[in-house]
DNA sequence: AACGCGGCTGTGAACGCTAACAATCGTTCT
DNA sequence: AGAACGATTGTTAGCGTTCACAGCCGCGTT
């Protein structure tokens, strides 16, 4: 005789007794197969809410072709727009009825993705979004014969493979149109690590934005997105008088900036007006609340996941560039104001 | 004929043929089960790299019973512990062999943490981190049966689960002594969200600390972890002769404090000391620089793993109080300073 | 010289599910 | 009326591993 709350979850078999049926038939009815006597399928519905049946995934990734599984590659570091992003994926993931398998790499080479994607394979991942957007990212899966679907995130123009990535050319544009329309001759620019794609975008962004308004160019100071590098880049900053405008390729850098800025009784907007990019949620309660260019990573990660999910059953390649930027917006407070007349 | 690069990818009866052997002996070799001859362990090495075979995860955790899948349950935000944790864990999964499943909650109920629970049961993951630190968490896990080994992160002293955290009493604790200690005659509190654990021992830390110091205690301001929430206690605070010293709950909460006072003139940390709790990367370079407590969510996150790891093969739950909280720290900076006098 | 035992390897059967095909039945078409 | 058809269900065979149980070998024992 059974007890009641067996040790062993209930598989497809109980199910299929309970409900006195094949097991075949309790497969068809999980999985919404039509040629089912709505009668049977009831039958087999209560037997599976009576067993608290779930389907075993693994068994089901092994004998179907498809896992409901997939793979996010991120990294390593807690940094606002990637997070946010994984967020994203994940959540539109699970609205679809997937689960979502991560791997953080900590090399960015080569090497390190080729791990990462192995290591996704492995668990048979239906296919993969990988948020690492490395300016070496690209060639790195390009020479990766994996075979798996694979949608990158923020990757910009890379080319062959598919991808979906905020506008960050449209988004630099804002920034320095910004400040110029607000009397500034020229913007300076604390740009991110120069391994990354974004980074690289956005101060050649800047860059002829600047040309284009005829406005001098003047050299771009480096950072690595924390907080540190703006702070250093602000004290570098502090005694030029030439400088009354600063477009920070990240808000984490804007900040650490105003604050050597304040150190140095740099005023701002008053004698400097400093812009970020990404508009984390901290922006606004910075001193002063920082204007900057919002980045919707939410949607970023909506749209990736439909890409990929796209990829899955659309075999061919050919979805290219159908799928646009996510435009940013310039979120204007109180760090941005008229040049000093 | 056998192409050179098949499109099916190679499985285990592949390297047994190339390699001269039964599939067994390969599973053999690759569990490094000892009783394989060494000169046929090399030849299926061999054979495995040859053939860039990579055993398939799926039908690996079928076969056996445990997968190396671990699942980790977070939830819906973007806080930096629950962030930072999280990269921990991954980490130290990943080091121990292991791949992570996330699953996110936007419920903090207990269906929502039933059915996180049930996805990853779903995927067969052989343990589970559940970071979410409500105060219901505890309660919500308990009456869930479904038998599989669980860690709680951050969830406190709350009972029956094995639970890692950092001891958010002694860290509250620090943050008041060091005000107190400064001359301060007593400390406002700006706390967190109340179905949050850790909200609530550091509240109570605050007031029994005060109480154990003889210093009156003030009522505790509302604040929901965001810089917003920060920013509107600050609001209410500034009017107040009374207030010279204020331990926020977390360090976003302490940015809008501060950007609160500094829009009404109340200067830090002249006519107030403030204290935060985190010491995210960016407290350094707030204004002026928050002094607050740092967690160490990194080693949360491995001493989580190392107890999960530990649950998988001791079925005991005689783990109980073995793993200590892991302490907090003070890092002084210059927002706190002597009481006026 | 036969026995037994330990190191090494192979065989068959699961694991829980889906895919492909076969079987059954009541209809509908010619 | 006979056959073919569509809807519904059952049967059999894997998916790629691990597990349990044999085999086989050569050596030291009795």
């Amino acid at each position: 005789m059974d007890q009641p709350s067996p040790p062993r979850p209930a598989v497809m078999i109980d199910v299929a007794r309970l409900a006195g049926v094949s097991h075949q038939t309790v497969s068809r009815v999980l999985n919404g197969h039509p040629s089912v006597r709505s009668e049977t399928r009831e039958r087999v519905l209560t037997a599976v809410r009576q067993l608290n049946y779930r389907p075993n995934a693994l068994a089901r990734g092994l004998a179907g072709r498809r896992s409901r599984v997939l793979g996010v590659v991120s990294f390593d570091t807690i940094l606002y727009g990637p997070a946010a992003t994984l967020l994203g994926v994940e959540r539109a993931a699970r609205a679809a009825g997937y689960g979502v398998s991560i791997v953080t790499l900590e090399q960015l080479d080569h090497d390190g993705v080729g791990d990462a994607l192995s290591a996704l394979a492995e668990q048979s991942v239906a296919g993969v979004v990988i948020i690492a957007p490395f300016t070496n990212t690209a060639a790195a899966l390009r020479s990766l014969p994996t075979g798996i679907p694979a949608v990158v995130v923020e990757a910009g123009t890379s080319g062959a493979l598919p991808a979906i990535s905020v506008d960050q050319v449209a988004g630099a544009r804002l920034a320095v149109q910004h400040l110029l329309t607000l009397g500034h001759a020229t913007v300076w620019h604390v740009r991110g690590p120069q391994n990354w794609r974004e980074a690289r975008d956005r101060e050649s962004a800047w860059r002829s934005t600047l040309e284009e308004a005829g406005a001098t160019v003047p050299p771009a100071i480096d950072g690595d997105w924390s907080a540190r590098s703006g702070y250093e880049a602000g004290l570098r900053l502090a005694g030029d008088p030439r400088v009354t405008a600063v477009f920070c390729a990240n808000d984490q850098q804007a900040l650490g900036l105003l604050r050597a800025f304040h150190e140095r009784g740099v005023r701002v907007p008053d004698d400097v007006s400093v812009v970020g990019f990404d508009d984390i949620p901290e922006a606004e309660f910075m001193s002063p609340p920082l204007t900057t260019i919002r980045q919707d990573f939410d949607e970023v990660g909506r749209r990736c996941l439909g890409m990929l999910l796209d990829l899955l059953d659309a075999p061919p390649d050919l979805l290219g560039e159908a799928y646009p930027r996510v435009a940013p917006a310039l979120v204007a407070r109180a760090s941005t104001g008229p040049a000093r007349s």
